[in-house]
DNA sequence: ATTATGACCGAAG
DNA sequence: GCTTCGGCCATAA
């Protein structure tokens, strides 16, 4: 059963515009717990195995997990794959460079 | 209830 | 720049 925490986390990522990234942390802080920026990857990867407590939120369509990563630039880690997740970032039209964010777009 | 784990962060060496 | 370490919070077992 989804906590409060979690079903933010979830809206929060779900509205993250086509080209746009946020942090874990970012999303931890705007989902009302700052400190709780682990817990966000934790909640991100077991939704994607297990979509099954994630059908009361209504989610109109695939969450698009692959836009949030990491503070320090890391594109940080992915259920599928960073392959697929970088692959994704740059159809996106962001750029990157070695398993990292070259510039955030401001 | 308690323990272990993880798609992490920030500060420090 | 890069590596290490302690702490953080929601889940799973």
């Amino acid at each position: 059963m989804p906590t409060d925490f979690t079903k933010n986390v979830l809206k929060i990522v779900a509205q993250i515009p086509r080209g746009k990234v946020l942090t874990y942390a970012q999303v931890a802080k705007k989902a009302g717990s700052p400190r709780a920026y682990r817990a966000v990857g934790t909640i991100l990867n077991k939704n994607y195995r297990d979509r099954s407590w994630q059908l009361p939120i209504a989610h109109p369509r695939p969450i698009p997990c692959h836009r949030v990563i990491r503070s320090d630039g890391f594109i940080g880690g992915y259920a599928l794959g960073q392959r697929v997740k970088e692959k994704k970032l740059s159809q996106e039209g962001l750029s990157i460079k070695k398993h990292r964010i070259k510039l955030s777009p401001s």
